[in-house]
DNA sequence: AAAGGCTGCAACCGCATGCCG
DNA sequence: GCGGCATGCGGTTGCAGCCTT
């Protein structure tokens, strides 16, 4: 049997995406639900290769992603998990429920790496524990590890947020009552990866916070007209209807065009699992789009599992071998 | 004001991994 | 257990806009 090529290469379109293309994606997966992504081109008649189409929804179109607008805190986050899981950009992004690998990496390629190069010679090595690129079961072991790691990076990089703790920890134990309290068995959540269909811990409480994205003819006319309103790069790349232009306007954007705004979500009712289409967007594992939500999940995942923490801390040495010395 | 260089972002490419028959 | 397929992931590239000279 003959493979088929993943992308014909005769008559695929590449380059920027049309907001005519967005639209037709998301109108499909609006009604089929993403993936199945090698049927979408010949189902929706796209010129695009099926890895394009799912690049696309997942980077750009996916509801509840911000973009732009890096937050200090979401620097130290990267900084920490960057060192501590090297360029597991997946991973990393996984605690930042918000943005995407891509995102995060490109943001991490154009400032951060180039901030701790300038910020200080040791700041920019790997860390000595950085995972190898061994095989698979040497590092889910050391996973373990590093998820101890990570919980500490964490604590120290959200350090300033005590004064929203009590705040915080308050809405993890509402939201999300069953948010990290089985990480101790080390299901991080980088490392949950069936979510995706499923009910994640998370999902049900962000569903309730944010609502789900539901396309409605409102919402196609809110993203064609937020494609209209800003210039055309490139005589044809749109803007994301993430809010792409949000770094020189300000953050109100992400959340004025983008799909996971509540006030978008209030368009139909916060459903349980199973729910409308778009229930499924949210990451494996992590919530969906609510700016309160990645905050309380990770401090829920950090402070609920408190005793696992300190255990760590205690029978490891290891964490005299990863200091957290980095500029900022 | 114009030209060249630099920066940042969107998208592509190829490999790895997991799932299914 | 094996092979094929679909998807996920990370590295890299291309290009438009911005900045500097």
């Amino acid at each position: 049997m003959v493979r088929p090529p993943c992308c014909d290469k005769e008559g695929v379109k590449k380059g920027p995406w049309t907001p005519e293309e967005d639209l037709v994606l998301v109108s499909y997966i609006q009604e089929h639900g993403p993936g199945n992504w090698r049927a979408v081109p010949a189902r929706t008649g796209l010129m695009r290769c099926s890895k394009s189409c799912r690049l696309r929804w997942t980077n750009y179109l996916r509801p509840g992603i911000k973009r732009g607008n890096f937050t200090e805190q979401e620097e130290k986050l990267i900084v920490h998990l960057q060192a501590l899981l090297g360029n597991r950009w997946a991973a990393i992004a996984s605690y930042l429920p918000e943005r995407t690998d891509n995102d995060i990496k490109n943001y991490w390629n154009t400032h951060l790496k180039r901030k701790l190069q300038s910020g200080g010679d040791g700041a920019a090595k790997p860390p000595a524990h950085r995972p190898p690129s061994s095989s698979k079961g040497q590092w889910e072991r050391r996973l373990q590890t590093d998820i101890n790691l990570a919980r500490r990076a964490l604590r120290e990089a959200l350090t300033p947020l005590d004064d929203l703790k009590p705040q915080l920890q308050r809405d993890a134990a509402a939201d999300a009552p069953g948010a990290g309290a089985g990480t101790g068995g080390g299901d991080s959540p980088a490392s949950s990866s069936s979510g995706a269909s499923q009910c994640s811990p998370l999902a049900p409480a962000a569903a309730v916070a944010a609502g789900p994205y539901v396309l409605t003819a409102e919402n196609i006319s809110r993203m064609l007209d937020g494609w209209a309103g800003r210039k055309v790069r490139g005589g044809g790349t749109p803007g994301t209807p993430g809010g792409a232009e949000s770094a020189s306007t300000g953050s109100s954007d992400a959340s004025e065009v983008s799909y996971g705004g509540a006030a978008v979500a209030s368009a139909a009712p916060a459903p349980a699992c199973g729910g409308p289409v778009f229930e499924y967007e949210a990451k494996p594992g992590v919530p969906t789009s609510h700016q309160q939500m990645p905050l309380s999940a990770i401090e829920s995942w950090l402070f609920d599992d408190d005793s696992h923490f300190h255990h760590a801390v205690q029978s490891a040495s290891l964490l005299d071998a990863a200091p957290m010395d980095y500029p900022f």
